[in-house]
DNA sequence: CCTACCGATCGGTAGG
DNA sequence: CCTACCGATCGGTAGG
C-alpha cells in the first residue's frame, strides 16, 4: 500500500472509488435488487459513475461478486476453524456455543457480504466454488454438533445433521431482517440466539 | 370444466401442458437458476416447448411468478389464520405450537412455491404485493408469540418480536436444504422443529 | 474516468 | 370449434 493512502483523508490521484469501496457499495445494490437483476449499467447509475469506470476497477461483474463472497467466506472460516481447533482443549458443547455466538457476530459485522453469500445458488463457476466453501463450513459445524451429542451434552433424539441445519438456519436467517441501524444490539442478539438455540423458548424450568 | 376433461386420460386437443403444470415446472426452474436469471427462452428449452407456447398459457413471465407466489401465500395464510382463530379457545402457547408445526407442513407440501416466495426481494409491483402479504403473516405470528409471553407460557427475557423472527427464521430455512426425496420424514421434521424451538437442543432436564 | 460502440440475447408478439 | 402449439421476428438492452 502506498504512503499516505492507508487511511485518513490524504489520497493521491482523482478522488473517487477504490476497489474496496466499489465492492462494498456494489454489494449493497446487489442485495437490494438481486445480483442477476442488477446490470452493470444499473450499478453505475446508483454509484454515480459510468460502466467503464466500474470496469476500470474490476475485470467483470462476476469478479465483483467473487471479491464479496471471499470477504464473507474468509471471515466465517476464521471463526469456525478457531472453534473446531479449540474443541480438543474445551468440550465440543462449549466450542459449539462459541461457534454459534461468533457466527452471529460475523453475520452482523459482515452483514452485506454474508447476505449475498447466502443467496448464491450456483449459477456459475464462481458461485459453485463459493457453495463448496460453504459446504465445508457446514460440515465442520455438523461435526461439532456430532461431537457434542457424543459427549452426552446434547439431546440425541434429533440427528446431529438436522440439529446443525436448523440451528444454523436460524442463525443465517438474521440476514433476512437484521439492520445495523435498528434497535437490536449485537450482544443482545448473540445472547438471544445462543439461548434460544440451547434452551428453547419455553419458560426456564428452574 | 367440460365433460371428460376433469381428470384421467381423456382430453380434447393436443396433449401437453396446462397452466397448472406449466407453473409447477416453471417454479422448479426458477428455484434452480433464479427467477431473474431465467429467460423465457431458457424456460422454454428446459420444458421442451417454445416461448410462444408459454405465452399461450400466461400473458407474461411475471404472471407466472404471481401464480406461484399466490399458491404459497394462500396455503400459508390458511394455516396461520386457523391458528390465530383458535387462539381464544385454546392457549396462545398451544396455538403457536400448532402454527409452527403447520408452517413446517406447508413448507414441505408447497416447497417449490414457498422457496420462490422466500427469495422475493420486491423488484416489481407483484413482488412488493407478495412481500406485503408475507409481512401480514409475520405480524400475525409475532402476535401469537406476544400473547403466549403475556400468558406467562414463554420466556420474557427475549422480546416477542425477536423470538418470532428467530423461530420462523429456523422454520423458513428448511427451504434451503429440505428435499422431498431425502431421508427426512415430514412428521419427524415437524416434531424436531417444534421440539428444538420450544425445548432447545440441550439435554432434557428431567 | 468517458463516449462510442460490438455481438448476443432479452421479454414479448405476429400470422397460421 | 377448441386447445395446444410453431417458426420467425419485433423494438430495446445486456455485459463488456
Amino acid at each position: 500500500m502506498g504512503a499516505g493512502t492507508s487511511e485518513g483523508t490524504t489520497r493521491r490521484g482523482r478522488p473517487g472509488y477504490d476497489q474496496e469501496t466499489l465492492v462494498r457499495r456494489a454489494v449493497e445494490v446487489f442485495n437490494r435488487r438481486g445480483y442477476d437483476a442488477t446490470s452493470v449499467g444499473d450499478l453505475a447509475s446508483e454509484l454515480g459513475l459510468t460502466k467503464s469506470a466500474i470496469y476500470h476497477h474490476v475485470p467483470s461483474k462476476e469478479h465483483l461478486l467473487s471479491l464479496a463472497l471471499d470477504d464473507a467466506l474468509d471471515s466465517l472460516e476464521v471463526v469456525i476453524d478457531a472453534a473446531v481447533r479449540e474443541s480438543p482443549a474445551m468440550s465440543a458443547y462449549e466450542s459449539l456455543r462459541t461457534a454459534v455466538r461468533r457466527s452471529v457476530e460475523v453475520l452482523v459485522d459482515k452483514l452485506p457480504s454474508v447476505t449475498l453469500l447466502l443467496r448464491v445458488r450456483g449459477n456459475s463457476a464462481i458461485e459453485l466454488q463459493a457453495l463448496e466453501r460453504r459446504r465445508h463450513i457446514d460440515e465442520q459445524l455438523a461435526g461439532l454438533v456430532r461431537s457434542a451429542v457424543a459427549e452426552g451434552a446434547l439431546r440425541d433424539d434429533v440427528s446431529p445433521e438436522l440439529i446443525s441445519r436448523l440451528v444454523f438456519g436460524m442463525v443465517n436467517s438474521l440476514t433476512e431482517w437484521y439492520r445495523a441501524d435498528g434497535d437490536v444490539d449485537v450482544a443482545v442478539l448473540a445472547d438471544a440466539v445462543v439461548s434460544l438455540a440451547f434452551d428453547g423458548l419455553a419458560l426456564p424450568q428452574a
